[in-house]
DNA sequence: ATGTCAATCGAGCGTTCGCTCTATTTTTGC
DNA sequence: GCAAAAATAGAGCGAACGCTCGATTGACAT
């Protein structure tokens, strides 16, 4: 039986594999996605619950049920591993952000709430891609950290270039903040990095992300007063 | 000369040296103060430029200028060095934020806003800790942790008090979402989380202040329009 | 000058790390 | 059914880890 899950760790250990074949040297694709599945998962409960630096090869070795030697026939470095999850992850949220369907893409407004819904979702459904990509970010190597700031670069992009289109169309109140598109990901990240605490008051991922969508709402739809009107250099016009 | 600023890293330390003091094995104070201010300043670049885990005590070493034995007249253990910092934040946030002036006090509005100001401010004079604090918080042996989670939900609670105060004031429009007072945090971490994002950008720390204000403020004050009707469940009353 | 004690040092201990490499087992092709 | 090839195991290597401890230095009272 197929599942037909688009994000399950699988699927995303199958993009993997293509996208890393020189440096995993087993052959026959079947094995490979399946123990690299058993490595990904395994890696990262270990890397999220007490860092990846902390995770040793051993830890991981029998956390996955595989030898040391045969890790590595899936990686050849510690920090290779760091960086096939972490591509994972960009990779999937410019596949599934990118591309709105056509009509939400034409109305600004429905495009910015469509953007927080789906994004808060992708991060739902990898929430330990997303938190370790978010934690580990700072132990990369220069050359791949900067890969991770452009990503962080293009999602903050959808959210400022659609703002902005909707500033050209005068949907737009007056006083709307000129970093608003910069503080809608911290808004969205906090789903995934603080997740317990959402799970223990008994918030529903509906909730939270129709509560984001609230609160993005009303600092930019037209509105009776416009707010800190003392600091006009802060804000759109 | 006398630095008058009350967050310097080495007012900080004087305060770690007092409530640390059976650990620490120096007596003459001065001396003290001023080597674990020294050897503070280092923990803080090397743990924040690459990881807690990461930063080998031998770095630390060579960074302070501080020889392995010491280090080792300062704390005990590298675990007792991380709750020497993380227990100095926690100190200082319940300090700054638990004692609003009294005509603040009595407005919940104002209140809040001065709370969204003084933390920002805050976290920005003790930026390292506090990027320490948030990025190393899950390395923390259980017991300790608690200690970080409480104080996490004390801060959460300065707001969702004063919310839940303006609230019944009736100074909140219909259709805010319960969940804002969670949200506040997130707003206010990323002017530390990804500050250089925000200084490449040539955000001011004003800025961002009255920015993550009028956010909120749109969120809360009564206006023509209660967003997303549909979805009563979600808001105050 | 000298004795005392706080302060400082850094080589060394046992352990664990990332990683390798050979031996062994399992699968494949005929 | 049996070589050849692919996949797997885990002991072993040098390096680096957290941490200790005896030797050394510096400051000060007598």
């Amino acid at each position: 039986m197929e599942t037909e899950k688009p994000f399950d760790h699988e699927a995303l250990c199958r993009s993997m594999l293509e996208h890393n074949s020189e440096t995993i040297s087993i052959r026959n694709p079947e094995i490979a996605i399946k123990k690299l599945t058993v490595i990904i998962d395994a890696a990262l409960r270990l890397s999220n619950k007490k860092g990846f630096q902390a995770m040793s090869l051993r830890d991981l070795s029998k956390e996955s049920g595989v030898s040391m030697g045969g890790l590595y026939a899936y990686f050849d470095t510690k920090t290779t591993l760091l960086g096939m999850i972490l591509g994972e992850v960009t990779r999937a949220v410019e596949r599934e952000l990118s591309n709105p369907p056509q009509e939400v893409a034409q109305d600004p407004i429905a495009h910015l709430n469509w953007l927080i819904e789906h994004h808060i979702r992708l991060t739902d459904k990898m929430s330990p891609w997303f938190v370790f990509a978010f934690m580990e970010a700072k132990s990369f190597p220069l050359a791949e950290r900067r890969i991770a700031t452009q990503s962080e670069e293009l999602t903050e992009r959808y959210f400022s270039d659609v703002c902005e289109r909707a500033h050209r169309q005068g949907l737009l109140r007056p006083g709307v903040p000129q970093i608003l598109p910069m503080l809608i990901k911290p808004l969205i990240q906090d789903w995934y990095v603080k997740r317990p605490k959402y799970r223990r008051r008994g918030i529903s991922l509906r909730t939270y992300i129709v509560s984001v969508q609230a609160i993005v709402m009303a600092a930019i739809l037209p509105n009776a007063e416009a707010l800190a009107p003392d600091h006009p250099e802060v804000f759109y016009d």
